[in-house]
RNA sequence: GCCGGAGUAGCUCAGGGGUAGAGCGCAUCCUUGGUAAGGAUGAGGUCACGAGUUCAAUUCUCGUCUUCGGCUCCA
């Protein structure tokens, strides 16, 4: 007998061997139905694997994310098993699971060619070997054994990746006619796999380097219910009609233009309002948490680059220099606020007393992203930082560094991102190359960020390697109303760039000391925070930053005047409002205000005109009744306040 | 930058070797209305750009640009 140790700390005993299915059954049949993978003291499990001695183990379902990657896994063998049906001779690179769903990369023989269209094919195997319910088998094969196999198969990806891996932990995997060498787990068999839907096919270079053959990635999910695929393409669908790009064309915020160059956007009027006044936003935020606005010009001498470290770093891949026709200077399209500012703080000598000193600027920079990699208005190669700079005593630190995270909040409150995550990203230890400064700052950097989430009781993940180059930082990311994760703002610790621009400051002992820099970005870029807030809010901006808050429609013509006159009042009280005096019928006009995602329609005819009154219907509710303008105006700036209350004085 | 799609009216898209279409939008007129699409008429296109093939190219070929899905990158 073994004694099997489960998550609810309760042992049971169990015949040696036992397979954690087995233990599953003996739990209850329903469990056992719908248990994955499991996890054997830490590791994860094939179901059927033979456990033979005393372990602690985690019975993994859908619900869990080691359960997904089972299922998600064994699916790719599956799809990778029709692929070998259809195209005999393909080479099979890695078939890992992603966030949803998996990929496989596939090299395809003598220059055959997978087309969208053919993805259903496969889908239609896919599913026909799933209901052969063909066992998946574990086999642990020697280095030599496997070696001998993949070279006869002529498969020269599955060779190099064997040839790395040691002797005595290979294992293959084998379903129907299809082997694959896989470190496992997989479900018991194919049959689990119900719902398959191939997502699309993409080049991918081999192993992730550029320098590598390109390979042909297919992505694809599947679920263990159709119904759960229904789901998910309904909230695909819904992710397509979010898309920033579709709504801020409808919405005319902003655009692109082929003469102005890819990647710069346009900022239409009604996009300028709405990122004007998240700026205005922000700023009265800042100003509450002691900030100085400041600005900064769009280029700089590219010695200021130089002496940042930036220019080593990122130079080469950049908007080359400009150079001036006479003297034959340099200049660099601003790609960073943070060198401007280190001179600004260097414009007079600083005591003590003067810190923490915070400078902000909404810095519009520029950079050169690879033409491939430009999407809406995510990633593009001009965009303003809603940036600042702190420069602060290494004891005013960790103070310093919490009242970020206090802004952070701040926002994120004001925009309703109620689910948030926080990531610490250190630097790589194996790697020191790729950082500028001692590895002594570097640690007191790390030590102060992190110390100051615990003390916020942040909860934090940290990811070692994600580190900017001159210092350790603190990522936000917030989910969105589908799920989808986007990364926003940004906190970095840095004691490199105080220390390059020679910057000080005179200490209570009356010597020169060296301030540390926190450089933030609480939106990130106006850019990206806009085009987040858009697939958040499905274009459906809270009031305050709505562009426009209110639109009258009169009636008929004959109220064209008077809905005017209310439009004149409404503005005149800060309440961005507009007419429509288009010839058309009062049902039209609230039809096409309702799509224009309009928060307050105001109704205007005969009865309103007499009593100086609007019928007020609120965008997505429908008619809540007359008032008069006057109220309505009060009304609004109340709700306004209640969105915004508590947040800044 | 790399692999693979795409580019036709302001928008969404159909078409196809012989001088170009729909719906929506826009304009004008009729209608003057009460809470999610009233009617008529009309304007609007170098079919992304440049070469090539052809009697003839928006259509076929090549190149360029832009864009979309990925890969790589992201101070």
């Amino acid at each position: 007998m073994i004694k099997i140790t489960l998550p609810d700390s309760s042992v049971k005993e169990f015949p040696d061997p036992v397979t954690s299915l087995e233990i599953a059954q003996s739990i209850s049949p329903r469990l056992a139905k719908e248990v994955l993978s499991a996890t054997v003291d830490g590791e994860t499990w094939d179901l059927t694997r033979k456990i033979t001695k005393d372990a602690t183990v985690k019975l993994n379902t859908w619900d869990d994310r080691e359960g997904k990657e089972t299922f998600w896994h064994s699916s790719a063998h599956l799809m990778a098993e029709a692929i070998e049906f259809f195209y005999p001779g393909t080479k099979f690179g890695i078939g890992p699971t992603v966030d949803t769903g998996f990929y496989y990369d596939i090299d395809l023989p003598d220059g055959q060619q997978i087309a969208e269209k053919d993805l259903q094919e496969i889908e239609k195997k896919m599913l026909e070997l799933a209901r052969q319910k063909n066992d998946i088998v574990r086999k642990e094969i020697s280095k030599g054994n496997a070696m001998e196999m993949f070279t006869q198969k002529n498969d020269e990806l599955k060779q190099e990746l064997i040839s790395e891996l040691e002797d005595g932990t290979i294992t293959l995997y084998n379903q129907g006619n299809f082997t694959d060498l896989c470190r496992g787990p997989h479900l018991p068999n194919t049959g689990y796999i119900k719902a398959i839907k191939l997502t699309f096919i993409a080049g991918a270079y081999w192993r992730g380097n550029e320098n590598n053959k390109m390979l042909t990635r297919i992505y694809g999910v599947t679920f263990p219910k159709q119904k759960m695929l229904e789901e998910y393409l309904i909230m695909l669908e819904e992710a397509k009609k979010r898309d920033h790009r579709k709504i801020g064309k409808e919405m005319e915020l902003f655009t692109f233009s082929e003469a102005v160059g890819q990647g710069l956007p346009l900022w239409l009027p009604k996009g300028a309002q709405l990122r004007m006044q998240l700026e205005d936003f922000l700023k009265k935020v800042q100003k509450m948490y002691g900030y100085d606005q400041v600005i900064t010009p769009h280029i700089g001498d590219v010695k200021l680059y130089k002496t940042s470290g930036h220019y080593e770093k990122y130079g080469k891949d950049s908007f080359q220099p400009i150079t001036t026709p006479a003297e034959g200077e340099e200049y660099l399209l601003k790609p960073m606020n943070c060198p401007h500012h280190c001179e600004i703080y260097k414009a007079k000598p600083h005591s003590y007393k003067d810190l923490p000193l915070r400078m902000a600027e909404f810095g519009t920079v520029y950079r050169y992203e690879q033409s491939g990699e430009l999407h809406g208005l995510t990633r593009v190669r001009g965009f303003t930082q809603d940036d600042a700079h702190i420069f602060c005593r290494p004891d005013q630190l960790k103070d310093e560094f919490k009242k970020v995270i206090d802004i952070i909040f701040i926002i994120f409150k004001a925009l309703s991102f109620d689910d948030y995550t926080a990531q610490i990203s250190l630097r790589d230890p194996e790697n020191p190359a790729k950082y500028i400064g001692s590895a002594e700052n570097w640690d007191k950097a790390e030590k102060a960020i992190i110390e100051a989430c615990e003390e916020k009781g942040l909860n934090t993940t940290t990811e070692k390697g994600e580190a900017a180059f001159y210092g350790p930082k603190l990522d936000f990311m917030i989910k969105d109303a589908l799920g989808r994760s986007w990364q926003l703002g940004t906190i970095q610790v840095d004691y490199n760039l105080p220390e390059r621009f020679n910057l000080e400051y005179i200490g209570a002992d009356d010597n020169r000391h060296r301030p540390v820099m926190i450089h933030r970005a609480p939106f990130g870029s106006m850019e990206r925070f806009v085009a987040v807030l858009i697939e958040h809010t499905a274009g459906k901006f809270p009031l305050w930053l709505a562009p426009e808050q209110a639109v009258v429609l009169p009636i008929s013509e004959k109220y064209n005047e008077y809905a005017q006159k209310v439009s004149n009042i409404l503005n005149n009280s800060d309440i961005r409002t507009v007419v429509d005096d288009r010839n058309e019928k009062i049902g039209r006009k609230i039809r096409d205000n309702e799509l224009k995602r309009i928060p307050y329609l105001l109704i205007v005819g005969e009865k309103e005109k007499d009593e100086e009154t609007v019928s007020v219907r609120r965008q997505g509710e429908g008619d809540i009744g007359l008032q008069q303008i006057g109220e309505f105006a009060r009304f609004v700036a109340d709700e306004v306040k209640g969105q915004l209350s508590g947040l800044y004085n």
